[in-house]
DNA sequence: GTCTATAGGCAGATAGAC
DNA sequence: GTCTATCTGCCTATAGAC
């Protein structure tokens, strides 16, 4: 009963999504088209246009999913029970995954094209960006807490340098094709939050 | 005599040049033609072709002339005989400018759609970071000598954490039209170089 | 749901006049 | 050097058959 979908419609869906993903992530999302997904999934570009009626919505929908799925992940990690300092570290590996698939971030990409999208898909980045920010922010307040993490300021001040120098560090890596060179910064990033690093600058 | 070119030539192609750029640094390399910059300048679009045979070859030209006109910038910071610390700062805000100006950094958003670029763009890219990192390098020597600036493991190992943080701290920052955001993380990454943050395990 | 066929526009690019 | 005119191709998108 109900308004369930066809097996069919929701597998084609998912298809598409998963193509075009890899397609943003790598080529940016100015950087593929209709016709790149149509022939990857071997199906017409009309049929994309069933299950997504413009490319801006298609971009929402992968937004969307991405920043779903990347919830999930964190709730995983929020899950594992692990110190602060662990879920830190969890949360790099989240980002040399995607890495070393040869991908950058979605939500990166899109920071990057972000004048060139519809508002509806300029939202849905920054929400993205704000969720990161919050989980970060009681990971912080968490690891200061317990004391496995160590840091001047506020969990507030102190999380956007963890988001932008993990983008950073991938933004730059990519084109080295080398994730070793992510994963030395991000070993740096994180041994800023550990050790006694910081002795009288902790919350002056 | 000689074979110098004549003043208009010069001067329409560095206002293409200055258009083009602008408009990769905002919208992307694939997010602007050759109608945005003709349009702009008030020439039609045949005239580009002459300057520039093709759009890969506008881009190679960009890219060389944000390189040379950065490593100007280094150059200058050095002729100050600053501190390394102060040449570390001046860094920073060659970032800040760029982003005070609601662009990302060039090679930064070259970065991004790396894989969509010509070979000689590809190659033009990396040498750009490869002169950051080299200058990066110069300097954290220079800092450690001088026992301005503080920091462990080897400059090379340092130098892809200052790229990747800043260049991260860009492309967040302009989706949120914050550059406060970035000068934060700046301040917190010039702040990890500084002080005794390190005591044990500097240089272990 | 997917197809064929096609619209309408814009992309990068070229030829040749001036 | 810049123009007009034009080309070819790809883009997103739609109509309507199956």
């Amino acid at each position: 009963m109900a308004v369930r979908r066809s097996v069919e419609q929701v597998d084609t869906r998912s298809a598409i999504l998963d193509i075009a993903e890899r397609l943003v992530q790598s080529r940016g999302f100015n950087g593929f088209s209709y016709a790149d997904v149509a022939a990857e999934l071997g199906i017409t570009k009309a049929a994309l246009h069933y299950h997504f009626p413009g490319k801006a919505e298609l971009g929402e929908a992968l937004i969307a999913r991405y920043a779903l799925r990347f919830g999930e992940a964190l709730a995983a990690i929020d899950a594992e029970g692990g110190s602060a300092l662990a879920r830190l570290q969890a949360y790099a590996d989240l980002y040399l995954g995607v890495l070393r698939d040869e991908r950058m971030c979605l939500c990166g990409m899109l920071a990057a094209e972000y004048q060139t999208l519809s508002d509806p898909m300029r939202q849905t980045v920054v929400r993205f960006f704000d969720d990161n920010h919050a989980w970060l922010v009681r990971v912080l307040q968490a690891g200061r807490t317990e004391g496995t993490l160590v840091f001047s300021g506020t969990p507030e001040e102190a999380a956007p340098m963890i988001v932008g120098t993990l983008e950073g560090a991938m933004l730059v890596a990519r084109p080295y094709g080398d994730a070793a060179r992510f994963e030395t910064v991000a070993a740096r990033l994180i041994a800023e939050f550990t050790n006694a690093h910081k002795g009288s600058r902790q919350r002056q």
